[in-house]
DNA sequence: TTCAACCTAACGACCGGTCGGTAGTTCCCA
DNA sequence: TGGGAACTACCGACCGGTCGTTAGGTTGAA
């Protein structure tokens, strides 16, 4: 195995045992096993078993942020802006469904300081939809509705596409974003029979 | 402590340790300190850690299938059915917050024979809602989608709100519920972008 | 000769679970 | 009415095993 490599394949191990079998379910000696090496020498690859974790909620939070900002970025209907963001956040979660899922089940696994900083990569994304909502509202597109839980509703759906999601499946993640995506514009769109007070 | 109560005290403070630290980072010692008996006691009452985890997710499946087939019995139009279908789904996730999160995220950690008795269970309640769209969608109120990806849509915004939900929050149970009734029934009722091939 | 990349061996802490035992209560039957 | 068997609800001590982590040694390429 090349010198360079093994910090990435201890980390891929990583995601697939985490994902799998959860964090704490997870031993250092079977994340040795499953990269070739003994257990003492992921040591010198990552700091401790927490730093192996955070590592791999830190890129996958910084990579998600990018891919749909770049999704976004030279387009100015506010509605296809939605439905591009919508179906880049469902590509990214279904394309790499093991780490997507560890990054929402896992954040009980890391200290506190790491805590806030993937916290605060999260809050910084949710802005993203949050915006494009309140950018729709004030032009007319969508309805305004409760931004926040809206948003919330609006991720949910598409991150938990992650937990299920099979690629031998029935449906292609195209498909799916698709589907996503047409029923979170209705959604958005719709008159309320609740309207906010 | 009353004799009795000492199997729901045990039941109690396993549903707090495990929806606020995990399943697997909670040890029996904590349970039974949070109770103010000693370890071995534990399993006078449970056969095993795995047997506690069981009994909390079976019961709270039970009652949530129970509540919301409760909810829809005596209502025929399909649109009310399915409005209050969520609203008790909702409601239902948000006053048993803990565990509906541990039913949501501590699967791995039961038996397989278990875990298929909660998967059914699982199955069986979905189907209500699949069940749901489909009338709905012969009955002409909603448009036809994919029925098993709008489900779990649908059951994932809801369920999602038992992680973030906060009873001293802004926002109330009943204000939560009408949200999301009338951003799914406008998702069901839109006409799609993207038809199925 | 240096140094990155690994190794073996061992550490203390803690894990879920079992053991024998023991107060207190209930129940049966002579 | 009384005595003992059986049962409930708990305890303290302990088990083998595994955990994450560390100290220190070895290897091979540059």
């Amino acid at each position: 195995m090349a010198p360079q490599n093994m910090k990435q394949t201890i980390k891929s191990v990583a995601i697939d045992l985490f994902s799998r079998k959860g964090y704490f379910a997870t031993s250092i000696s079977e994340i040795a096993r499953g990269s070739g090496i003994q257990k003492a020498s992921i040591y010198y690859h990552y700091e401790s078993k927490e730093d192996l974790l955070f590592h791999i909620l830190k890129t996958t939070m910084d990579d998600l942020i990018a891919y749909v900002r770049r999704s976004i970025q030279d387009v100015t209907d506010v509605e296809t802006r939605m439905r591009r963001a919508v179906r880049s956040h469902v590509h990214f979660h279904l394309e790499r469904q093991k780490e997507n899922f560890i990054s929402n089940s896992e954040l009980r696994g890391i200290t506190p300081e790491h805590y806030q900083m993937i916290v605060d990569k999260r809050d910084e994304y949710e802005r993203i939809f949050q915006d494009l909502i309140r950018e729709g509202a004030e032009a007319g597109v969508f309805l305004t509705k409760d931004i926040k839980i809206v948003s919330y509703a609006i991720l949910t759906i598409c991150t938990a596409g992650a937990a299920w999601y099979n690629d031998q499946g029935r449906l292609s993640i195209d498909r799916i974003a698709m589907i996503y995506e047409d029923f979170i514009i209705d959604g958005l769109k719709g008159k309320h029979r609740f309207p906010p007070e």
